[in-house]
RNA sequence: GGAUGGGUGGCCGAGCGGUUUAAGGCACCGGUCUUGAAAACCGGCGAGGGUGCAAGCUCUCCGUGAGUUCGAAUCUCACCCCAUCCGCCA
């Protein structure tokens, strides 16, 4: 959600900022339906005005014992007239507000410009591309290989992109988000949050799901729906509240699955568990004061960075261009690991500064010490990680010859102590 | 799912057809007093919008949405949420 006020002030910086994600001028529109329904408010406003006045003085004609007949007639007169303006505004201040609710963020200042990921920025690269003596298998021969990864039957149980995990696999799955959140909330300050799965529709409003993802999300047959990421509930917390500017920033994490219908993606990533309707996730939020908000960006894609140079997973971070970002942000890094068994980097981690976008969608702000009002508060996300593909991503990267898998030193402790997986378990 | 009681500003809480312009308190801000602080006292203090250069004027908001009425926080209906009890249940 945008303000009107700046678009008006400044239509001009507004389209200019669409043009850059690729879209055509939207300030004739929202500024034409802006002006009719000012027009139509402004007087349903004098109409009201007037009413209440005589309604006042018939309150105090009848106070006194008088006759009012004269005053109620007045009344009735214009109240037809009122009605049709009233409706009339609230028409189109409905259509201004969906009109902006559909339009994606616009990009910060230091966004490079581009059309499509080609576009994106490389800011850091960190280790090697691990190249191996002998032909790096991918996760699915790995896992099959160990038979602790079954498709087959996960197909059986509820269709395609799912998978069963058992033994070693299914533990080292749990290992992971267990690790991840440790380290987010023991050494990075988030507090950990055990939130719901399923949300209303302000709540996926709030955080941009809704209106346009819509397909992307499954919907309970009560108006549910199954939460696509953490980030839904978790930037959601401070929906509708007036934060004490102390408590700011406000860093929480979690671990949940997440539910992606990936409507969108038919024949693409079919193979293995790079893209599955259902994937755990631990999720960073921050709910940032507006003058710290690309600090704390840093440092949040700092926290997830970590995770990878504690499990020894080579990346690299990129600067997303323009029109490669999520309609929410304002700017994102996604950070990317290497996987030996597509001989390629992958996206394991998207951290996102949506500026106000969402806190205005959401009503979330804060009371400022200096300066009088309440300001809208920065909202922040990122994966750290997307625990699937960072499975992934460790099978890969710490394959042996034979088929087996070094459990990195950081998970050990989490594994009962286990060093290696290997098929006879 | 059933019954009952509730949802009022940042928080607590009164109000249950017409000076509500939402009492009172807490918190917060400014001031007096003080070496400083506390206490006390005085004053200020909800949000969003329209209009205007501005001072100001004005509209909306008491869970949400409809309705009754000249006039609704207050009455009616539906829905949502919370609490308690009952039922069911991991």
């Amino acid at each position: 959600m945008f303000d009107l006020k700046a678009i008006r002030d400044d239509p001009q910086a507004f389209d200019q900022g669409l043009a850059r994600r690729g879209r055509a001028p939207q300030t004739p529109a929202i500024l034409a339906l802006d002006k009719e329904w000012r027009a139509a408010e402004t007087k349903a406003q004098e109409l009201q005005a007037e009413r209440n006045k005589l309604s006042r003085e018939i309150g105090a004609a009848k106070a006194k014992g008088g006759d009012a007949a004269d005053l109620m007639r007045l009344v009735a007169e214009s109240k037809d007239e009122e009605a049709r303006l009233g409706v009339e505004a609230a028409r189109l201040k409905g259509e201004v507000d969906a009109l902006l609710a559909g339009i994606p963020n616009l990009p910060a200042a230091d966004v490079p410009d581009g059309t499509d990921e080609h576009g994106n920025v490389q800011v850091r690269l960190h280790g090697e591309p691990r190249r191996f003596a002998f032909p790096a298998k991918d996760h699915v021969a790995l896992g099959e290989g160990l038979g602790l990864m079954d498709f087959a039957r996960a197909g059986k149980l509820s269709g395609a992109r799912f998978v069963v995990l058992s033994g070693a696999l299914a533990q080292l799955e749990r290992a992971l988000g267990a690790f991840m959140l440790d380290l987010h909330t023991r050494e990075f300050g988030y507090t950990e949050i055990s939130p719901p799965l399923l949300v209303r529709d302000e709540t996926a409003y709030g955080t941009g799901q809704l209106p346009k993802s819509a397909d992307d999300m499954f919907k309970t047959t009560n108006g549910l729906w199954l939460i696509p990421t953490a980030e839904t509930p978790l930037t959601n917390l401070v929906a509708g509240e007036i934060l004490d500017e102390a408590k700011l920033p406000m860093r929480v994490t979690a671990w949940t699955p997440c539910f992606r219908s990936e409507a969108g993606a038919a024949g693409k990533d079919t193979r293995g568990m790079i893209r599955q309707h259902q994937f755990e996730k631990v999720e960073l939020v921050s709910i940032a004061h507006p003058d710290q908000s690309a600090e704390e960006h840093e440092r949040m894609t700092g926290c997830a960075e970590e995770v990878l140079k504690r499990l020894d997973l080579p990346y690299r971070v990129m600067l997303l261009c323009s029109g490669d970002m999520g309609a929410a942000a304002q700017k994102t890094y996604d950070i990317e690991v290497w996987l030996p068994g597509q001989d390629t980097y992958r996206e394991i981690s998207s951290c996102s500064n949506c500026g106000e976008y969402q806190a205005r969608r959401m009503n979330a702000r804060f009371k400022p010490k200096a300066g009088k009002g309440n300001r809208y508060v920065h909202t922040l996300n990122g994966s750290a990680l997307a625990v699937g593909r960072t499975l992934i991503a460790v099978l890969e990267n710490h394959q042996k010859e034979d088929g087996s898998v070094a459990v990195p030193a950081a998970l050990q402790p989490y594994m009962g102590g286990l060093k290696v997986i290997r098929l006879d378990g």
